[in-house]
DNA sequence: GTTTAGCAATTGAACGTTCATTCGGTTGCA
DNA sequence: TGCAACCGAATGAACGTTCAATTGCTAAAC
């Protein structure tokens, strides 16, 4: 596969991308990821066999991007460091990637979720790095022994529920909300 | 508008929201949300003029529904209490109508929930009591001044992604995870 | 160095289906 | 008598997918 082809694939996957944030799953037909990506609606099918993998496949490819770019984190820092960094890593990446977070958003409280955890394609599951990295935070002590639901509970949902208060516009005084946030989130589970 | 039409409406109601989870807004035709609710697909047309005023009402069903039940607490209870009895409230009332949980998630993650944020109407508006709530809270000096979106995004955020943690199977020990992740929550806002 | 075969990439019109919406007619209540 | 509620077949547009035809590239054959 050369670059060209490499191109193509990117460039439908960043109209499909675009589109299903504007319009959503429905309302985003092929034709018009097509003409938007510039490519004949046909040259899709030589990519994915359907409407359904294109989907399945971008959600997978966000994600992967996604969890590239927030555990690219120096290892000499402490672990506290690593806790806010990450954090904060995450929280940049959503905002600067608003499309990203909104089709994983859209994805997983739809029913294409359901589906695609019945497969055992490891690309969908973007957990496991998340959990080594709490895990190590316990058995060093540093962290409380809560659960991991809990923790991600604590950790994730509250960036991303932050990242849906900037973007809906209810959230003015965004830097002190974000400090607050994932201190706050610290002084829950950290020991002592 | 007599019972008997009130039930019509309500099943057509139920109906939705049953099939829009299971099949999400496309894959859900509007003869297939008529035959499950027992009525004629005209019928539909009778109480709403399109499909997405249909999916818009239903939302704002589900807000006004959610509200009523987690707001109808003791007022005798102290600030603490009715925080934490709030808080477990909306995950009693999220599990215990999954499909309203998903459908209103499925809701705000679309592009639907941007149009009726252009709208005026109050009953799309689920957020004012929530911001009493803790202004009464701030005013008291009972728990820190900490703008909304932040409290939001962790009162809120934490007790919908518990719901998805359990929804997903990813959480076995639910009830003290629950326990932990509302305690860690109060910590970190409360004053002292 | 040119030819040629073959396959991958690409095209977009055409197909068949599905679906939201309409509408002319019926029922039932006031 | 009139109007609201209700019905479901009919309509027409939209959409996912297919496919026969074309292009462009690569490499083997001469």
């Amino acid at each position: 596969m050369n670059v060209q082809l490499l191109n193509k694939k990117e460039a439908i996957f960043e109209s499909t991308l675009t589109l299903i944030n504007e319009n959503g799953f429905h309302g985003t037909p092929m034709s018009q990821i097509a003409s938007h990506a510039n490519v004949a609606t046909g040259t899709i099918y030589h990519y994915f066999s359907s409407k359904d993998e294109l989907i399945t496949e971008l959600f997978a490819h966000c994600r992967v991007k996604t969890n590239e770019h927030i555990f690219n984190v120096e290892a000499s820092l402490s672990y506290k460091e690593k806790f806010f960094y990450i954090w904060n890593r995450l929280v940049d990446y959503y905002l600067a990637n608003k499309k990203v977070f909104w089709f994983i958003e859209q994805f997983y409280s739809s029913p294409y979720y359901e589906l695609i955890q019945q497969t055992k394609n490891p690309s969908y599951y973007g957990a496991d790095r998340m959990r080594m990295f709490f895990e190590e935070g316990i058995q060093a002590g540093i962290i409380r022994d809560v659960s991991f639901p809990t923790l991600i509970s604590l950790y994730i949902g509250a960036a991303t529920s932050h990242v849906k208060m900037v973007t809906y516009g209810f959230c003015k005084a965004q830097k002190q909300g974000r400090e607050d946030l994932i201190e706050i989130i610290w002084n829950g589970v950290k020991n002592q």
